[in-house]
DNA sequence: ATCTTTGTACGATATAAATCGTAGGTAAAA
DNA sequence: TTTTACCTACGATTTATATCGTACAAAGAT
């Protein structure tokens, strides 16, 4: 075998954040969500999710005419693995190398830096070392 | 125009990384390093360098009887570019977000962490707010 | 009863990336 | 000078993802 858990693809991923949001959701609520967004027709949706399905990325219950869909994969292991390979791909491995582009990047705001120093700081009064 | 500097794909990356190690390098160099990782076939190293240049990502000169190849983006903006996408995408945009998972991560080590730490200790001393 | 809406299934096509085979050329080795 | 090695160019194929059309079934409205 390959890879146990797949990774999901930029498609895949977007309708996990749904369900990570709000679980379960039918393909027809996805779908509208994800509209909002993007022009995009259902049976995309629905193939995507289907095929999620059958990777098992994501698990369904009949629910009358329809189907509720509930979402394989943890939240944070999901994007603890896509972080570890996107860094590895783009920074070689260096967390530290990703936080400087973060703190230098003008697209982060100065009270989402503030809010990582505060994480950083929570940390280091908990870890009392 | 859709977008005025194409965003490199992953085996791109690869060959930006090395390039933006040291430069500039012919294809043989390149595909001998990405060779000690993968195997892959000297023609598809070059296509994917011949298609770089084409999309402007990279540039060559002849040199002798081959070419020499040099980068056409900056590291720090090509990455910052990644990473963004990759905010938005995995982590709804939060950077905070973004680092509390990677001081999760089991994967980060803590030698990392105190990099990450000092860091912003260092961006707090020269910020005198 | 039949029309309309809403759903699933499934195949076909589109698009993009990565892969490699083959051809042809030039330079260096034998 | 012939052969071998190494290079580029280019087309074809493979693989993965994304997209959607069409067919068909069931529920609800008329």
């Amino acid at each position: 075998m390959k890879e146990q858990k797949p990774i999901p693809t930029a498609a895949e991923l977007e309708v996990l954040n749904l369900l990570w949001e709000k679980e379960p959701l039918t393909v027809r609520e996805i779908h509208d969500k994800l509209s909002e967004n993007k022009d995009v027709g259902y049976t995309t949706t629905l193939k995507i999710m289907q095929n999620m399905t059958s990777k098992g990325l994501l698990s369904r219950k009949p629910n009358g005419k329809n189907h509720l869909y509930f979402s394989m994969h943890e939240k944070d292991e999901t994007r603890g693995k896509l972080l570890d390979k996107f860094l590895d791909s783009t920074f070689a491995g260096s967390a530290s190398g990703l936080v400087m582009q973060l703190l230098g990047n003008k697209n982060t705001s100065s009270r989402e830096i503030d809010e990582i120093k505060r994480i950083i700081d929570e940390m280091d009064k908990n870890n009392t070392r």
